[in-house]
DNA sequence: GTAGGGTTAG
């Protein structure tokens, strides 16, 4: 054995071939049959499907395919591999099997998604008369293969079997019910057998919280504070009785610290983050989950801190990582991308392949697309594109809906629209919500219409957000009555709630069109209290119209609402200057002062030979501003002469 | 041979 474990403690040092050399020469006399578990026990350690095969023939042709151990790791390495109908082929061939051997199968078809065989093969342990009866372990595969599958069904009729069978109370199989429970979302019947269970460990109380997570996550919009507080009564009990959080436990409460959330205060959660950050550190925990157990906490904490705009912090883990895999890299590209730091996002996605030799994967090329569009414009997301095609993932769902909001965010609605069509085969409701807005957001309202009925008659239902982009669609191309036929059927044929971004969309349509009383009409009779976007939306429409009484009221309501958004202040000012109207535009500058509002100036930016030259309004920052500024006067100066629209001259002189 | 946590898209 001790020649073995030196073998094996070579680790990746030799390739498979080089160990399988040594095992045959250092250990000649040694029973096949060991040797031959030692190999696929290699195989298995070191990823290798030829290592597999060749143990396969070995077994064959030394005739040991019915030796039970033998047998159990060939169908365990070949389902590891993703080839379980040569497991299949192992078993069937089998004359005498044991419950280790069931087991390992079925739990081979769950990781090769074979929920029906997994079914039948659990009925024949359970009500046929040739295989061994269903134990402990059976039990708590099938419910991890039902918890993956969503089938809680199916799921308490095995409960039911697993009951009369006297299993269930088990600690392992009690875990992996509950388990199964939480994660079809049935948190009572995941409580009801965790107040059952005679003997509970830490995994019990995890498999608790996280089951309340998802509960938690479905009712977000709803009375979260009632969830919020439960969940925070049970860790308090957890610890109470004595049990320690392990690195789920926390990743799992990592989760929830999330600032994100409207329905929680900020402030308070990074705190809770915090806490557990100093948990981990204090209880040594990043170090306590094998080779890769500080990556996996380490990105939850990375991921933790970037959602509480605190993406700085998350990069001191991030540095502080022993190993970084894809997931570490992605998790910290991601944070920048979230918090707005693209060219930093953009840098660390290529350090990630050219220093840590790490290939993106699908979500870290999602993660860097809106990073590509914003600094670099078309050519970013096309390079990623390019990427995607030589992974072959370009077919994937989520990759496809990034690259169609992508596209038409950089101005390609041709691209986005192949990439709808052609590319994403799959099509899911942000599918249609990404090339939907794209076409509202290139003024192509009607055709933004007829895509919407076509989602509906394709039997997706339409939810708040692709409401919201086909509303702006309408409302941005004029399309009144295409819009209130919408408005109207999402709420009562879909059952939408409307929402304040829903609202303020007709009544920026209503207000648009001239249709002022109508939009004040709509207000008044909305079914949730006007908000700030509601009455800017109104009071844009008056000011367009020449409505001064709209107006006045519309600005009232919104200055109530937001008495310290500099914004309001600014469009007033604006307003008033455009009418030359100086003594007002001082009036409301004045105000702004003594409330001490100042507006943050906007800028723009131009990618020239793979750099980004940001400016702000009459920037002279620039090295060559005096050079810049010359030809800006040229091409005025061609545009006023090649383009002869009152209004634009107007605007192009206030440029000036 | 068994349970639980990680990065993504409107």
């Amino acid at each position: 054995m001790i020649i073995f474990s030196r073998i094996s403690a070579l680790g990746n040092h030799f390739r498979s071939t080089q160990k399988t050399a040594l095992l045959h020469s250092v250990a000649p006399n040694i029973d096949p049959s060991i040797s031959l578990l030692k190999l696929l026990e290699l195989s298995i350690e070191t990823r290798s499907l030829k290592l597999c095969l060749q143990s396969h023939a070995i077994a064959q042709r030394l005739g040991l395919t019915q030796h039970p151990l033998i047998a159990q790791k060939l169908i365990f390495s070949f389902c590891q591999f993703k080839r379980p109908f040569e497991a299949q082929l192992v078993f069937d061939s089998l004359l005498v099997k044991n419950a280790h051997i069931c087991n390992t199968l079925l739990s081979g078809y769950g990781k090769n998604q074979f929920f029906f065989e997994s079914l039948e093969l659990f009925r024949e342990m359970c009500y046929g008369s040739i295989l061994p009866l269903a134990d402990d372990f059976t039990f708590s595969v099938m419910f991890k293969i039902l918890g993956d599958f969503g089938e809680v069904f199916h799921g308490r009729m095995v409960q039911g079997r697993g009951v009369k069978n006297g299993l269930v109370l088990d600690t392992v199989v009690g875990n992996s019910l509950m388990s199964m429970y939480g994660r079809c979302g049935c948190f009572d019947d995941s409580l009801k057998v965790f107040d059952e269970m005679p003997l509970r460990n830490v995994s019990s109380w995890n498999a608790l919280i996280s089951g309340y997570v998802k509960v938690k996550v479905n009712v977000e919009s709803g009375n979260s504070s009632f969830y919020r507080d439960r969940l925070w009564d049970f860790v308090n009990e957890m610890q109470n009785e004595g049990f320690k959080f392990d690195a789920y436990t926390v990743s799992t409460l990592l989760s929830l610290c999330d600032g994100d959330s409207k329905s929680d205060d900020c402030s308070n959660k990074c705190d809770h983050g915090r806490e557990l950050h100093s948990y981990v550190v204090k209880h040594g925990l990043d170090l306590s989950f094998g080779l890769d157990g500080d990556v996996h906490l380490g990105c939850c904490l990375i991921d933790m801190y970037s959602k509480n705009s605190k993406v700085h912090v998350g990069r001191r883990v991030f540095d502080r990582l022993k190993h970084r895999n894809v997931f570490a890299w992605t998790a910290m590209i991601n944070g920048y991308v979230n918090n707005g730091e693209f060219d930093e996002a953009l840098f660390l996605f290529r350090e990630m392949q050219w220093m840590d030799r790490v290939g993106p994967n699908k979500v870290s090329l999602v993660a860097i697309l809106p990073a590509c569009s914003s600094v670099a414009g078309l050519i970013g997301g096309k390079q990623i594109h390019g990427f995607a095609i030589r992974m072959e993932l370009n077919h994937e769902l989520s990759l496809c809906n990034a690259l169609i909001d992508t596209y038409s965010k950089c101005g390609s609605l041709n691209y986005a629209t192949r990439v709808f069509e052609y590319e994403c085969i799959y099509k899911d409701a942000i599918s249609w919500s990404s090339i939907i807005s794209g076409y509202g957001l290139h003024g192509q309202g009607h055709h933004a219409v007829i895509l919407f009925d076509k989602m509906c008659l394709d039997g997706i239902n339409p939810e708040t957000t692709v409401v919201v982009g086909v509303l702006s669609a309408c409302c941005r191309s004029g399309l009144i009555n295409d819009g209130i036929r919408i408005y109207e059927s999402a709420v009562t044929n879909y059952g939408i709630k409307p929402t304040m971004e829903m609202c303020s969309c007709m009544v920026d349509m209503f207000g648009r069109s001239g249709q002022l009383n109508r939009a004040l009409g709509f207000i008044e009779n909305m079914p949730i209290k006007p908000g700030p976007s509601i009455w800017g939306a109104l009071f844009c429409a008056a000011a367009q119209h020449g409505n001064s009484e709209m107006q006045d009221l519309a600005y009232k309501s919104l200055i109530r609402l937001e008495p310290d958004n500099s914004s309001n202040y600014i469009a007033l000012s604006n307003l008033y200057a455009a009418s030359k109207k100086w003594e007002v535009v001082a009036e409301v500058r004045k105000v702004m002062r003594d409330r001490g509002l100042r507006k943050l100036p906007g800028c723009s930016w131009i990618s020239l030979n793979s750099a980004t030259h940001s400016f702000f309004v009459a920037d002279k920052s620039h090295p060559d501003s005096d050079l810049i500024y010359v030809m800006l006067d040229e091409l005025v100066s061609v545009m006023k002469l090649t383009y002869y629209n009152p209004d634009f001259v107007y605007m192009m002189e206030v440029l000036e």
